[in-house]
Parts: C-alpha cells; sequence; structure tokens
DNA sequence: TATGAATGAGCTTTCATTCAT
DNA sequence: GATGAATGAAAGCTCATTCAT
C-alpha cells in the first residue's frame, strides 16, 4: 500500500531487463536492424512492449548498449595517466571502443548509414565519446607525438568505419591498429 | 540465318551498353541499391531485361564499374617505375582506388555488407585488385619502407571500409592517407 | 463503515467530475474519437479507470455532454410561447442544437457512423431530444406553417448530418437555415 | 507482332476493370475505407497490384465512379431546356447527384473528412460538378426564384452532407428535398 | 527475347482492451 | 478501486522476383 508505485516499477523495470536482454541476444544473431517482431518474440512480449519503453529503434539501441558506451567513456581519462605517452593512451582507448563496436553486429554500419531513424543514436555517440576523444588525442597532439589536424570526430568516424563488417576475414583492429599509428608525425628528418 | 542472329547480338550489345549507362546514372543518384525498377525505367527496358542481362545485382555492378576496375587494376605496375619510392607508389595507387569509391554511392557500403547476395561483386574485386595491391605492398615491405604483416585484402577492405559514407561531414581519403602512413615502420630507434 | 462507503462515493464523484472535464477538454482538440490514453493522461488517470466508469465510448461521450444536451431539450417547450409563431420557435430550439453541434469535433460524424459502438449514444440524443424537435415540428405544423410529413427524427438527423465537418470553409448554420426555410407550406397558390 | 503493346493493354485493362469490379463491390459493403487487403483478396490479385494501378486510395475511389460522376455532371446543363423552370431543374440535378452519393456507403463521409490522402478525390468532384452546380443555381438566381446567396459549393457541400449514413431509417433525398425548396424566395410578401 | 503486370513476404506502427499488481 | 503495462490484431506500403504474353 505504501509503495503501490514502486511495485509497479519493479516489475516493467524486470520486464525491461528481459527486454534489454532479448534485444542484445537478436542484435548478436541478427544485427541491430532486427525485426522489431522478432525482438518481441524473443522476449516473450507483444510488439506493443517495446514500442512502449523504447519508441525508436534507437532508443533500443542505445538503451542495449549504454552502460558500454559510459564504461567506454569513462575508461579514457583514466588511461591519461603521468608518465604515460598520450599517444600510447589514444591507442589503448581506442583499442577499447573497437572492443566495443566490433562486437555488435551492424552497430557501426547503422551509425554511418545518415538515416534520420538513427540520429538520437549518432547523436548520443558522438555527445558521449568524442569529448573524450578529444581530450586524448589534444594531449598527444600538445605532446607533439601526432599531426593535430585531426578532429576527434573525423578519427572516430574512420575507426567506426574500419569497424564495419568486422569477421573472420578481416580483422578491424589491426586496421585500426594501423590507423593509429599513421597520426604519428613523421620523424623530424622526414 | 546467320545475319539475322548477328544482327541480334548487335541489338542485344547495344541494349546491353543503353543499360548499363541507364545504371550507372541511377547509381550515381539513388546508390547501387536503387530499386530495379528504377534502373530499367530509366533504360526505357522492361525488368526482365535487366534481369536476363543481369541476374544478379551484382553482376549489374560488376558489369557498370568493370572498365574503371580493370583501368585501376592495370594503372598499378606503371607506378612502380625504377627511381620512385614504393610506398609512394602505393599511395598513389591506393589513391586512384579512393577516387573510384568515394563517386560511388554506397558502393564502399555494400562491398563490406556481407550480403551473399554480393559475393561474386566482393570476389571479383579480390580478383582484380588484390593481386595489384599485394604487389605494391610486397615492393614496399621488400624495400623496408613499410610493415610486412599486413595482406593485401586486408589493407583492401579497411581502404574499401574507410571509404563508407564519404560525403561533406567525412573526408575519407584523409583518413585513408592516415592509414596508409601507418603502414610505415618506425624510425629504427624507436 | 458507512462513512468510509460515503466517502469513497464522494471521491469516485470527484473523479468523475475529472474525467469528464479531462475528456471534454480532449474532445475539443483531438474530436470524440481521441484515444482513450490521451483523456488519460490529461485526466491524470489509468486508463483502467476510465474503463471502469465509462464502459464503452458512447458512455463517455454521453456522460460529457449530457448536461448540454438536458439544457437543449429543457429549452425546447419554453420557445413555444403564446404570441410566437411555432415555425420560428422550431427554428430558434434548432439554432441551439446547431450551437451545440457545431462545437463538438467530430460528433456529428461519429453519430450518424452507424457504428453499433455508438448506438447507446445514438439512442441517448433520440430519446432526449426528438420528443421536443417532435413537440416544436407539431406546433408549427398543426399552425399551418409547414409540412406535416416530415419525422422529427428525420429533421434532427438532417440537421446533424448538416454539421458535419463544420469550419471555415463550410458554415453549417447557413445551410441548417435552409432546410428549417424548406419545411414552409408553399404558399396556397403554388 | 504488330500489335505487343496492345495485347498487354488489353490484358491490363481487364485486370483493371476486375479490380475496380471488385473494389465496387466491397466499397458496397465495408464502404470506401475498407482494406486494401480485402479489395485484392476480392479481386483475387495481390496488394500490390491494387497499389500498381491505383496508387492512392483516392485514385481507386475515382475509377470505380468516374463515369457516373462524369455521366452526373453531363446531365446537368441538357436540364437547362428552354420552358423548364431553373429551379425545377436544379432539383431534378440534384436528385441524380443524390441517386449517386446514396449508393455509396461512406463515400460522402470520407468527402468530407478533410484527409488529405483524399484531396484528390475531393478535388476531382469539385472541377466537375460544382461548375455544373453553378450553371443550375445561377439560371435560378436570375430567374427569380431562388436566394442568390449560396455558392455552388455550399449547397453541393450541403447535399453531401445530408447524403451521409443514408439508409432505411433515414431517407437523405427527402430531407435534399427539403433543402432545395428552402432555395426558394419567400413570397413577395413575406 | 522483351515486357511489365502480378505477387506477397516482410516491416512498421497504432490503439482498444484486458488484467496482474 | 486504480493503475498502466502488456497484448496483438489491423492496416499501410515497398520492392525483389517471377512468368504469362
Amino acid at each position: 500500500m505504501t509503495e503501490p508505485a514502486r511495485a509497479k516499477r519493479a516489475d516493467a523495470r524486470r520486464n525491461e531487463r528481459t527486454l534489454l536482454d532479448a534485444a542484445a541476444a537478436v542484435f548478436v544473431t541478427s544485427g541491430v536492424e532486427a525485426p522489431v517482431r522478432d525482438i518481441a518474440a524473443r522476449a516473450g512480449v507483444g510488439m506493443g512492449t517495446i514500442y512502449r519503453h523504447f519508441p525508436t529503434r534507437a532508443d533500443l539501441i542505445i538503451a542495449v548498449y549504454r552502460h558500454q558506451v559510459e564504461a567506454c567513456a569513462d575508461a579514457g581519462p583514466a588511461l591519461l595517466a603521468p608518465g604515460t605517452s598520450p599517444h600510447a593512451a589514444l591507442g589503448q582507448w581506442i583499442d577499447l571502443f573497437v572492443d566495443f563496436l566490433v562486437t555488435k553486429h551492424g552497430l557501426a554500419a547503422v551509425m554511418q548509414s545518415g538515416d534520420p531513424a538513427f540520429d538520437t543514436l549518432h547523436a548520443y555517440f558522438l555527445a558521449r565519446l568524442v569529448p573524450v576523444c578529444g581530450l586524448l588525442l589534444d594531449a598527444a597532439a600538445s605532446a607533439g607525438e601526432i599531426r593535430a589536424d585531426l578532429a576527434p570526430h573525423e578519427l572516430m568516424r574512420g575507426v567506426g568505419n574500419l569497424c564495419v563488417g568486422n569477421d573472420d576475414q578481416y580483422d578491424a583492429r589491426r586496421l585500426v591498429e594501423v590507423l593509429v599509428a599513421g597520426l604519428r608525425l613523421p620523424p623530424a628528418g622526414a
């Protein structure tokens, strides 16, 4: 009686958890553009339930991956420990980002699709990660380790693109390493 | 009886030309995944005609771009002129490849989509361009200019990916430059 | 024990009031076919509450407009003051009815939709207003002012129909005036 | 060989006929807003076929009723024979119009719905019938038989509205007669 | 051979209504 | 009693692909 609202919320939360788990599972096998029906079926709920919790697909994707995105964002500043090369820190952070993207079938593709339906998703990623990337990029540039003419969003987009279609035949991580290496300023004499 | 057959063949060829021109035009505006109907309409033929000439979309795309792919492939060896740095040659060739991809709306995306419908397309690209890329890569590696552990198909795939979604907001070419720069061996002392 | 019950009733009544006000407000902006959810939200209650109080939409609409319908019905007999032309009285009453309908977005349409879901609503309107209309109609007919072959429900339905879709482009009231004028018996010589 | 185009066209035409017949039949029972699926099923064709022939519902409705609308429009001027009262001619024409509307379940409603999806339909009706109505209206007004302050589109809208929901309980035609009678100028002495 | 009409799976989205809490 | 989460039927629309003419 004192907590009727909370009881509801607990239920709903449990359900949302189910939904997110189901979506995550379906995303793994069918990609983030899987039919709503499939996700609903997997969760054992009606489609309407998904629409109630996540009005747009972008909302659902964000919810599914929010924790990981936050963790990735949070990890950035910590890598800039004194005594570490900023360029190395950048590389490590990018590695975390690649860890994330590489396990999300189709996420990278959808992020670059330009489809306005995913604008929210896109914006969320940028808002959360670009500043972190910028921090590390600036540090490395200030230290004279890398070229200073690449904006964080460009780098992130490049990394995102390199992660499109990662599979057994194509190791995105290695390519990203090369890309990050390519940021280094050429030796003075070159 | 031999004449009519030949006449037909001439006709068919003319028709194929029309088809390819129309497809190319539509690809420019609507991307390589444009509805078959649109291409047929543009060519002034029925959709069945397209299916007859090009059973799969991949076949059509290949036909549309074959000349350019061939030209790109042919250009590779010529860049390895004596007196030129092989790494520079590689960079120039990659540049040609980027020229090609960047003007084909959606081609890069489709190339990496993993959709089996495009396997033929993918295979054609690899068959034609990977050897060339390998030649330049080997030359640069042998010259000790670049790391030797990256396979040509990996590099091409990376470049292809970087070209996905090229637009005003994102200059794929710059990212590719960084990637190619990243191939360079670190200075001996590093 | 008797007290709590009464308290409940007071509460319930207050709640019903809230519901009706909310419904009325939503009807104004979204029409009488507005989603139940919207009405519930506006009232700050759950949808179930609406269904409890008003099992069908017709019940809700009736409740919302009951006062006005009653007022309209009550106004009829009063217009039949001695010394007034019964036809004029009829016209004035119809005018009141039009006042009512014209401010209820979609009510007129729903009244004539034939949808059995609104049968109750329809029946209520007829039960309440037809007798009044009949009274005025009979008076005018008895006075020899108008034709006597039109049943009250026919006239009301006609007026109701003319009020469908009233807006800036279409002045229902004028058409209703014409209709009422059309009831007049032709001059003897015609 | 000389008429391949024509052969096709004959086929398509036959099919279109089937479609129109099916649509007409479904319109009778379910109204002009019947699901596309139902119409397709009735015609024994896929839904796509309907969309091919009639991209919007308005197109389909227009096609279904075009002949009758045209006939109605054409009939107007002929009624203005010398020696006939223009007001009587107007009445006869309106009668034809009512004949048309009264047999089309839901058409009248949809015509007044304001839904932009039906703008084409609405426009077609207006374009075709308003001028005719105007002709007859003007003639009667010029002859001093009726009031001159009602625009043709107003009258048509009124008539259209009166025809909404015509059924056994409600004889739209009679109400329309009253409306048309109401146009008459009151006797001079009134 | 060429045509393009026909097919229909497949996806999205909305909302009335029910019912567990 | 009240709540509002869940359900799922309905409907719209698109396009790749087939196949009768």
